[in-house]
DNA sequence: CGTGCAAGCAAGTAACCACTTGCACTCACG
DNA sequence: CGTGAGTGCAAGTGGTTACTTGCTTGCACG
């Protein structure tokens, strides 16, 4: 590992929990067991360092994916929610300090959000192939519905450390939990999906991989 | 308004925004419109100071109630989610630098955590008191759909300014909206409810108020 | 061997920060 | 009128911060 991939790493460490104001140079040169002066070589100044810290951190997390013909809602969606979580959970420091100086650097919150995001958009396009598929209720509102259970997914990973009451279920039982109740939510019954499985040649056929 | 109450409310007004670090003394002297010597003659510190803020700043927020005696589940439920959401929102710039400030200060992430915690208590009786006047399903995940429900609110009043596009309802439709899907979670269907409410008298006597 | 690059080290600079001190002013209250 | 509390103003203190400079060292490569 070269020099400025720890550079990198420790900034992270130390940003995490003192924020950008706190992360002082020498303290991040400390962590990484570098000289104060080879940070500044390398990245030129701070507020670069930080900018590259948080673009290697994005690039790091690969948005997990749901399939294109939906077979077992409740597993799929399980997995799927476990690993955003995962990925969430694990940057949950970054993610609460870059929130939380949203009102001086916007941008770091933004990127931070950008996953989410995307994992909203696919969750919405996987319920649409539910319905379409004839496996959800039509009359469900489900924007609200998929608010609630990226809320929920958002709040539970950034937030069960510091506040663990808030969170009754433990943490491995909680993803199929939220699916369970989203998936309630947006009117899709276990007996309605093995009913429709049967029926349904698009989803016997994604089963069958 | 004196100067302390006025040094306060820039205090606020200026963590919310820069944080703990970037709130300088200058900066929240400037925006009280007092010297800044007047601010330490006052509350001795800068750290004394920010404790007075945040104490006075829950002070001033008290939580609602919800009924001892459920008659309208639906409707006592969106009125109280809300205030609490209003309240929450128009805290949102503190609760976001607090927990932001995890990490360095986790008394004031704590002491901005407690409203919401003692709402979900709230909440919880709440449940189980529908649940004793038979007006909830038994077998329903209460635990876990209100935490759900607490998560939705706090997300939206926290996070609906900065990124938008998660939310799709409007904000004022998202109470009644979020209430409607934790009932059908917990099995409180309005069927029901108009169903029962005629037959119990504990439900009657509530109406009546 | 010599050249050049990356890194460490020591020291310094200009700005900023929380906080202090000393003095002048004002104004209610006796 | 006098006194004392509350406030403003100017200046300063010691510490920290981002960032720079000048020099030395180790090491790969021709």
């Amino acid at each position: 590992m070269d020099n400025r991939e720890r550079i990198l790493l420790a900034a992270a460490r130390v940003y995490a929990v003192h924020g950008f104001r706190g992360a002082t140079t020498r303290l991040i040169a400390n962590e990484a067991g570098v000289n104060e002066v080879t940070l500044f070589r390398t990245f030129g100044s701070k507020a670069a360092l930080f900018e590259a810290m948080m673009h290697a951190h994005v690039a790091a997390t690969p948005l997990p994916e749901l399939p294109d013909a939906p077979a077992d809602p409740q597993a799929e969606l399980t997995s799927w929610c476990a690993v955003m979580m995962a990925h969430m959970r694990e940057a949950r420091s970054i993610i609460r300090t870059s929130i939380g100086e949203m009102g001086e650097r916007p941008d770091a919150a933004l990127s931070v959000c950008e996953g989410p995001s995307c994992a909203a958009v696919q969750l919405t396009a996987y319920v649409g192939r539910l319905r379409a598929a004839g496996l959800a209720d039509e009359t469900a509102d489900v924007p609200t519905a998929v608010s609630m259970f990226m809320s929920s997914m958002f709040g539970d990973a950034v937030c069960r450390d510091i506040m663990p009451h808030a969170f009754p279920q433990p943490a491995e039982e909680a993803p199929a939990r939220y699916v369970d109740t989203f998936l309630r939510a947006v009117g899709v019954s276990r007996a309605a999906v093995g009913h429709r499985i049967k029926a349904s040649p698009q989803a016997r056929r994604a089963a069958a991989k």
